[in-house]
DNA sequence: CTATAATGTGACCTGTTGGTCATATGACCA
DNA sequence: TGGTCATATGACCAACAGGTCACATTATAG
């Protein structure tokens, strides 16, 4: 956290130094956000700026309590929802609200999420268009798969392909995140455990969280 | 793409080349990768690689050809799935297979989705738990959403926190990305259409991608 | 053996990085 | 007034970045 030094600055500057991190984080990410250019936009002194943080990623998580901290506030001045609405609604409201919360902060919150989530959708348009193919190849098959009536139609092909590439993202960056840990990668992969997550999260997509009549039959 | 002299080079050194790009990678991720290093653990000189690659983008992308190709015939080695199966057995077999292959080319995987997809989760301990607030709401929620009976209970809790933590991610990621194209961010976020795609997505998450009885009604 | 073209090389360039530190400033108090 | 202490400053540092280029080496052809 930010030294004492920093937290008996006025608040006025302080707010200026801040904003001139969330500029650098929002354009550069962490890694590659540079201590001059904050210490320049702010219109403090290299020096200064050792004075107030320990280094860079202390600016950044000084960043994340203010957005955290801010994003409280807004949620609580929201009416809140019917105590009694069900998950799906609940789920649904917050999706939404934080929404609202990132209009009103849109550099912040680019900032955090970029760093949170990924850099590699910044990089410019030409990693953009290396999945293309993949893309295509699914939109093709949802299409067949529609016609055949197996996927639901009142969900459109687009959609149903950013579905399908978000699980399969997120099962990727699953099974590198907790493979990375293992010991023996291979037994881990193959191991039953393993296996029935990635068919319960397969399952989900394709019957969804809520409780229906259907149940959960371990095909495959 | 690399330059004629580098597809000149004997297969041996041109492997030995990008392996040492690949390690770079995976283990800095693009900005961060140093040709330095990438020349050091090389063998060559530094003025050999400029006259291989354009710069460092381009030895990336020419990694991701390889890659593609690779798996490509990887694909076409497994013996290929009964041609007639839904979509949704395939792309399990499709997710399946592409773990297989990661397996095989762990380092070339993680360079390639920590670059696309997100650095991060690389950054340490300290980011990755910033969100656990989160997280531990989220179970919360999810186990009450149990007992009522709304969330289907042969999903354990973790997995369904997972799912709804891979929806908003996904979610914010299109809205950060998509917004960022727009003249105005606000229109656009509260036209009907965004919001329909908003809760396309959450009824998907909600009943599933395949077709079932239910019906889709744009509720809220 | 010679001339020419293609490759290989690493010292060197400029710019930037994160970080330090001796010194200057000025508010507060006796 | 003089003294003390928190704050402010920017020149300075070593490390490293991406990139260049004059020159050395090797392969090819006549």
């Amino acid at each position: 956290m930010p030294k004492q030094t920093f937290l008996n600055l006025p608040e006025e500057k302080r707010a200026t130094i801040m904003n001139a991190a969330i500029e650098e984080f929002a354009e550069y990410g962490l890694e590659n956000a540079s201590t001059n250019r904050i210490v320049k936009n702010s219109g403090i002194a290299k020096g200064s700026f050792y004075q107030y943080f320990e280094d860079k990623q202390d600016v950044f998580m000084h960043m994340l309590e203010l957005i955290e901290h801010e994003e409280i506030d807004f949620f609580k001045d929201q009416h809140p929802p019917d105590h009694n609405m069900d998950v799906f609604h609940y789920y649904r409201w917050m999706v939404k609200t934080g929404m609202e919360f990132g209009l009103a902060h849109p550099r912040a919150i680019q900032a955090a999420w970029r760093v949170l989530l990924g850099e590699g959708l910044y990089y410019g348009k030409n990693l953009a268009g290396y999945r293309e193919k993949t893309t295509q190849a699914l939109t093709m098959m949802i299409k067949l798969a529609m016609e055949r009536g197996e996927v639901d139609p009142s969900v459109d092909v687009v959609l149903a392909v950013m579905v399908m590439e978000t699980w399969s993202n997120a099962i990727t960056t699953y099974v590198l995140n907790e493979g990375m840990k293992q010991k023996d990668v291979l037994k881990w992969m193959r191991s039953t455990k393993t296996q029935e997550t990635i068919d319960k999260l397969l399952y989900v997509m394709e019957y969804g969280l809520r409780k229906t009549e259907s149940e959960f039959t371990a095909s495959s």
